[in-house]
DNA sequence: TAAAATTTGTGCGTATGTATT
DNA sequence: AAATACATACGCACAAATTTT
């Protein structure tokens, strides 16, 4: 599974293809080490920018978190907190901004924000770690 | 409001921090064109590949959308198709892979999904464009 | 129609900084 | 202290898409 330069889809975005099945296949387990971007540059004979790149995507996608000094990791799935919904309500997700991940604990890329409207109350959810449950008539 | 590359926030975050501002205080109203990759570089005494990474980091947020050889936009709201719940069900959200958001027509970064479970129904909709409503007892 | 200019995309190399091991 | 690893920043070159001349 060699990366082609010459193809059509970008260098960096092969390279993040070729990670991402090794993901999704489970041939990379959650909580496992991704080799260095040295490593990875060298295997794949690209420039080390170009590894940086196609992590970037990863962590877009909420597949991988990187660490400074340590390295890349696989996401392990979040124990999921179920919210309750009996009445009327409003669910939409969007991503959040710097300050909201921050508030929320969550990467700056990856992990979108679920918004539950009900009434006058409003709550902000990491969608990471939160599943909305509607439940009618069983106030 | 000049830019601090001795700042603990790095460059092209705070460069991002600018635009942002401007756009959520309406300075740059949905639909507008910003400035190009090169003008931003010069205006802000930065390279371009710092502004690059800078629209990178609004185009995660969803907050610009770029086309290659036009430029960056501020987005526009979309308008929102409510999906009505009436039964039991459940809501989550995610990002994307390649394949979902070519399919869902959205950009590669910047909009996540919603996920609708009921019972075997499963529905995967662009989070941009979709409101779930949770109307019980309204059969 | 054609050519040129503009604008973003990709890829690499290099240097420096910061965090972890 | 030293080695390893990721982050940031810049510059350059060329490619690709669009707009303008």
């Amino acid at each position: 599974m060699t990366l082609d330069p010459h193809a059509d889809r970008p260098l960096f975005r092969q390279l993040a293809d070729v990670i991402r099945n090794d993901i999704k296949s489970g041939r990379l387990a959650p909580g496992v080490k991704l080799r260095s971007l040295h490593q990875l540059a060298a295997e794949h004979e690209v420039g080390v920018a170009t590894v940086e790149e196609a992590l970037a995507v990863l962590r877009a996608e909420g597949l991988i978190r990187t660490q400074k000094g340590r390295g890349s990791f696989v996401v392990e799935p979040v124990d999921q907190v179920e919210v309750e919904i009996n009445g009327e309500a409003w669910v939409s997700a969007r991503m959040p901004d710097p300050a909201e991940a921050r508030e929320l604990g969550i990467p700056a890329t990856g992990v979108p924000v679920l918004i539950v409207e009900e009434g006058d109350d409003v709550r902000l959810l990491a969608a990471d770690g939160h599943k909305v449950h509607f439940r009618p008539g069983q106030k």
